[in-house]
DNA sequence: GAGCACTGC
């Protein structure tokens, strides 16, 4: 290796991997997030800064940012723009008036560069460079660069519109069209792209740069006002890639790649030289069985005459997902014993998140786990999905880090061009935006429907999401923010969940709220294991906490796990004991203590609401659930199955892992937190409720047409338009609670015909089977 | 009678 590669090597990880960050730096780090305790990262000297790319273009690169208020830089990984430009705008002397501030999408990547930024610039961090993060602030009023998540500039815009505070923002990894990042490209644009709005609330103009590694920067610069594109060459090393015979476009509706996956590993590992192998397959259940069939196969290998390379003498298979427990991750970086290759079997989390050393190997499934709104059902979809062309090429990538690698796709060409979309829909096209749209108006942006997006949401979306703030009391008809809204967007929370707390906060009882809200903002806490023996033994422990809890009310589960395990002497005991997520539960803490603070902060405001309350506890807790949580009412329509009462009438099942699911008594009315589609259509964390508590607050589901709506939100309507509208809106009210009716006897009949039908269907099955 | 990719405030 000469000493250009060397130093390459050690250039390589300045963007994504959580190098560098100190283990005392542990406890901070988010869920499902991993360090590499094999790499420290040695202060870089400014010999080696020079090295880098993006050196040679220094000066062009500053007088570029000084002659535009907007510019985007576009350059691979490695070019070193996400470390060396902030540097280099600071020598210029650009902090004199404000912070320069860098934004990364994910929190590990933000810490980890401050830190390496910090180094080179011989400072302590948290003076001139620091970073913050949510429930991390590593700044002081003397820091000048500061690295943040997206999620963390857009809550400072919050407070600040006109962003006084800097006189630089770089938007980085803008191609990984994150939610966040998509909604401040939009603001910046909006607001400092217009000279009359440039300068309100500021004394100095204010520099936008945007950085992004392959999107579209023509798309991007038209986008800004056709603003200048800086291009950086990067330095990565040829990876090929081979496509195979396996998927092609008629496999999109199965599952079938996992064998697909092992014997392209197995056929890597017999066949090629030595070097590590990453596969990229869509889920921990699928992940475990394709290890246990490697490992199956692995073990008939016979090393003196199958393997091309004599120098591999073993298989070293090791999982990689996000839940699971932090030790056996870190197994993933150790460098295998010698004469071993090894094979980490991974979901997306190894694309972006981490990076492993050595791997010379790619085998790509061609599939991945996506979250989809599906605004027809107003529900959220998890879903295997073809990947697009671009995450391919990344993935390819992995292997490319080193040394020169190899890909090997188990999808057909054809699959490549008939499958696969050449971008993967932003994440701003495929999420619930109520929340996004609450902040939007909160800013003042009231036609939320002309806001400058990169990539237009559907119209649909939108309207749902006014429609949901509408039913939440957020927004009013005019679609202006009420006073709720406004203590609503202060929390990092979905909105419903915002609105129960809040209604607890105003009648007292914040403490049965607060950390129910917390709980259902983090990860799944109960453990499940594979085994069976376990798995009986998890659910009886889990089962036990339900008794403890003294009803049946999953919400009333969560308020009990989370006492029982602070009031333990040893909590991380507690919650292995019981099979309980500890890595969970821990973040469950700082979330309900930051939720805490801001309520504490919201109250001491004249104008939070103050209510009284009689009945009794239990009641009262479900009762506020109901305020955040009408929109999710199901009846009992025939034995097991719960209809929805939102306007789609669709048939739900109670999931087997809710309290709720043995229970046989009259119970007709539940809440839900949240939808999973597998098999079935299932409800999870579920409570019971009375019809009578969210009697007056059902026909609000039907009273609102969202495509009046609309109308409201692209302009401001004038009184005489408006009071038309509400006199229609006041008759649909009234009609509302017909609508109800009518909707409650069509979903009771469509459940029975549904339920008839299916019943005969198995009727039918157990005659052909007998006659069989 | 069963399975939640990954981020983020």
């Amino acid at each position: 290796m000469c000493f250009d590669e060397i130093f390459f090597h050690l250039l390589e990880n300045d963007d994504q991997s959580p190098v560098g960050a100190d283990s005392a730096q542990d406890s901070r780090m988010p869920a499902g997030a991993v360090q590499n305790p094999n790499r420290t990262e040695p202060p870089q000297s400014s010999m080696d800064a020079k090295k880098l790319p993006i050196y040679h273009q220094k000066n062009k690169l500053i007088q570029a940012v000084r002659e535009n208020s907007f510019l985007i830089v576009s350059g691979e990984t490695g070019s070193g723009k996400t470390t060396q430009l902030p540097q280099y705008l600071y020598e210029a002397g650009f902090c004199k008036d404000g912070k320069i501030g860098i934004t990364q999408p994910r929190r590990v990547a933000a810490i980890t560069v401050a830190q390496r930024v910090a180094q080179e610039m011989h400072c302590s961090l948290g003076l001139e460079v620091g970073y913050q993060v949510r429930f991390d602030d590593f700044t002081t009023p003397s820091t000048v660069v500061k690295y943040m998540t997206d999620g963390c500039l857009l809550r400072e815009v919050l407070a600040d519109p006109a962003l006084s505070a800097y006189g630089v923002i770089i938007l980085d990894e803008v191609h990984e069209r994150s939610l966040n990042t998509d909604i401040l490209l939009g603001l910046l644009k909006k607001v400092f792209s217009n000279p009359h709005t440039a300068s309100k609330g500021r004394s100095f103009p204010l520099k936008v740069v945007v950085m992004s590694a392959t999107m579209e920067t023509d798309k991007l610069s038209v986008f800004l006002n056709n603003c200048p594109v800086f291009t950086i060459p990067g330095r990565v090393y040829p990876v090929t890639c081979k496509f195979g015979q396996a998927v092609g476009p008629k496999d999109l509706e199965s599952t079938a790649y996992v064998k697909e996956v092992v014997k392209v590993a197995l056929n890597v590992h017999t066949t090629e030289m030595a070097g590590d192998i990453l596969v990229f397959l869509t889920g921990q259940v699928e992940i475990e069985r394709a290890c246990d069939l490697l490992f199956e196969k692995a073990e008939c290998i016979d090393y003196r005459y199958d393997v091309y390379d004599r120098t591999v003498e073993g298989l070293l298979i090791l999982p990689l997902y996000g839940s699971m427990p932090t030790d056996q991750q870190k197994q993933i970086f150790q460098p295998p014993p010698p004469g071993i290759r090894k094979c980490v079997v991974a979901t997306n989390i190894a694309a972006t998140s981490l990076t492993i050393d050595g791997i010379k190997y790619i085998v790509d499934s061609g599939f991945v786990k996506q979250l989809n709104h599906n605004s027809r059902v107003g529900l959220d979809v998890l879903e295997v999905v073809p990947i697009s062309k671009s995450e391919a090429r990344q993935r390819a990538g992995r292997a490319g880090r080193t040394s020169a690698g190899k890909c090997f796709r188990i999808y057909t060409t054809e699959f490549w061009e008939k499958c696969m979309p050449e971008y993967t829909v932003p994440e701003i096209q495929r999420s619930s935006l109520t929340a996004v749209i609450l902040t939007l108006k909160c800013l003042g942006i009231h036609d939320v429907i002309r806001f400058p997006y990169l990539a237009c949401p559907e119209e649909r979306f939108i309207l749902e999401a006014l429609k949901q703030l509408y039913q939440f009391d957020a927004i009013d008809r005019r679609g202006k923010v009420t006073k709720l809204g406004e203590l609503m967007v202060e929390f990092p929370l979905h909105p419903g969940l915002t609105r129960a707390l809040l209604k607890a906060a105003s009648l007292g009882c914040q403490d049965l709220l607060l950390p129910v809200a917390a709980m259902l903002s983090v990860e799944n806490i109960f453990i499940r294991p594979g085994q069976p023996e376990k798995q009986k033994e998890a659910d009886q422990k889990h089962k036990a906490l339900v008794a403890k809890t003294g009803s049946m009310n999953d919400f009333a589960l969560l308020l009990t796990v989370f006492q029982s395990c602070k009031s333990s002497d040893r909590p991380s005991a507690w919650c292995k004991d019981n099979w309980i997520h500890w890595r969970a539960l821990k973040s469950a803490f700082s979330v309900e203590t930051q939720l805490r603070e801001i309520l504490l902060r919201l109250q001491q405001r004249r104008d939070f609401p103050v209510e009284t309350f009689d009945g009794n506890k239990s009641e009262l807790f479900r009762q506020c659930l109901c305020t955040g949580y009408f929109t999710n009412v199901a009846r009992r329509s025939v034995g097991k199955v719960f209809c929805t009462m939102d306007g789609h009438g669709s048939m739900v099942h109670i999931h087997p892992s809710s309290s709720l699911f043995e229970q046989e008594t009259e119970l007709n009315w539940v809440i839900f937190h949240d939808v999973m589609v597998t098999s079935r259509v299932y409800i999870r964390t579920v409570c019971p409720i009375r019809y009578d508590w969210v009697k007056d607050l059902l026909p609000k589901l039907h009273e609102v047409d969202v495509y009046e709506l609309s109308s409201v939100a692209r302009e401001e309507v004038t009184d005489d338009e408006m009071k038309k509208w509400e006199t229609k809106e006041a008759a649909k009210r009234q009609q509302g609670s017909k609508v109800m009716k009518k909707l409650e006897k069509r979903n009771n009949e469509a459940t029975v015909s549904d339920a008839r039908a299916r019943y005969l269907e198995r009727k039918k099955q157990r005659q052909q089977s007998k006659a069989l």
